[in-house]
DNA sequence: AATATATGACTGACCGGTCGGTCAATATAT
DNA sequence: ATATATTGACCGACCGGTCAGTCATATATT
């Protein structure tokens, strides 16, 4: 009974991780529920035991690859008591560290944003996308503001546009890098940062 | 009877315009056929005249699509004459410029950008998008090596990862501009690029 | 025995692509 | 000028396949 909730939880994870493999392979819309429960060693009908409908697993899945990724994030920022600049290079190289890990499941991303288009799954992913940015650039911001502050950077530099456009780069060189095997987006970032760095040190 | 050549064309762009508001409003997967052929005013069947299937249509949207935002990159570039900062510029706000034209049409990128996954549609839109960042960036890292050359930028900037950085840069704006109806990506990006360009500069 | 959980056969809605037929426009014949 | 023949663009009813979600049955648990 008490560790029901466990197994059950740990049966839900098992499905959600079938799941974005098999999302990965195919795209959410070509993805098949029967081909997920397979891959999960369960009947299908169990998978409607635990997610509403496909969608439901969908967003599920979004929301267990955002925790994946939030965890590099974090890493990144904890490298405390060194200067801004040593700290945005650290969240750099934290998140484009994990480019080897990530490229597998980063055809994900772009279905969640492909997602945030499709007019029945619209709000979820949506607002959530739009709740993650914020946090992003919120974080970058506040670094860059730190910077500032201590007078290791300009004061006449805008913390929120540079924050934006960096949170964007590190997409978007993940995105190069998925078009282009060899695209080298850490190597990327790193030398484009060491060149964002000197416009904004003082 | 037998169509001359332009009706021919002109109905094809037709055809694809109209492909183009029903892919941007459903997705690819949850348009249905019948619908563009509605918007176009045609039969159904008449789509398979011009169009071998819904692949090949969606295709013929990228393309028209590609077409229709290279103009302003153009546009950017000519910019002859002036310092490689200001033509970087002028580039920015050229592509920048544009969101409000492009925003109700910007989740086909995102369904493009989908359709590189799908196992069906991979080759020929990863090859293409391949492509269009190449060239794209190839403008741009020619830019700030001209700059380098002319004495404007530093000589130990590397042209091409900040290019890759910058190009990607204006995707991830309209992506979070995307998200989010408050943020403005044109400022964002004037604002950042100011940042940068002192990075770049001697 | 009763309850909870798992299952996969089934169904009905859906849709891409086809194909035989229609018809207006053109060419040819008278 | 009128009639006849030919063309090919256009169409939408139809077909065959697919798949999300359901539910009656089976299995496990208490």
């Amino acid at each position: 009974m008490t560790d029901t909730n466990e197994q059950k939880a740990n049966k839900r994870n098992a499905i959600v991780e079938a799941a974005a493999r098999v999302f990965a392979r195919s795209g959410y819309s070509n993805a098949v529920v029967a081909d997920i429960a397979l891959h999960a060693n369960i009947g299908k009908g169990t998978v409607y035991e635990y997610f509403k409908s496909k969608e439901d697993l969908f967003f599920a899945v979004f929301e267990w690859f955002q925790k994946k990724t939030e965890k590099a994030a974090v890493v990144g920022i904890s490298a405390l008591g060194s200067g801004a600049d040593d700290r945005l290079k650290a969240l750099n190289d934290s998140l484009m560290g994990q480019w080897d890990e990530i490229k597998d499941v980063f055809v994900l991303v772009m279905e969640f944003w492909a997602a945030s288009c499709s007019t029945q799954m619209r709000q979820r992913f949506k607002g959530a996308f739009k709740q993650l940015y914020d946090d992003y650039r919120q974080i970058v911001s506040a670094v860059i503001q730190d910077g500032i502050n201590s007078g290791e950077f300009r004061s006449d530099v805008k913390p929120d546009p540079v924050a934006a456009a960096l949170v964007g780069t590190w997409d978007a060189l993940f995105l190069q890098a998925w078009f282009d095997d060899g695209f080298d987006p850490a190597a990327t970032a790193n030398d484009f940062l060491d060149t964002l760095l000197r416009g904004l040190s003082d």
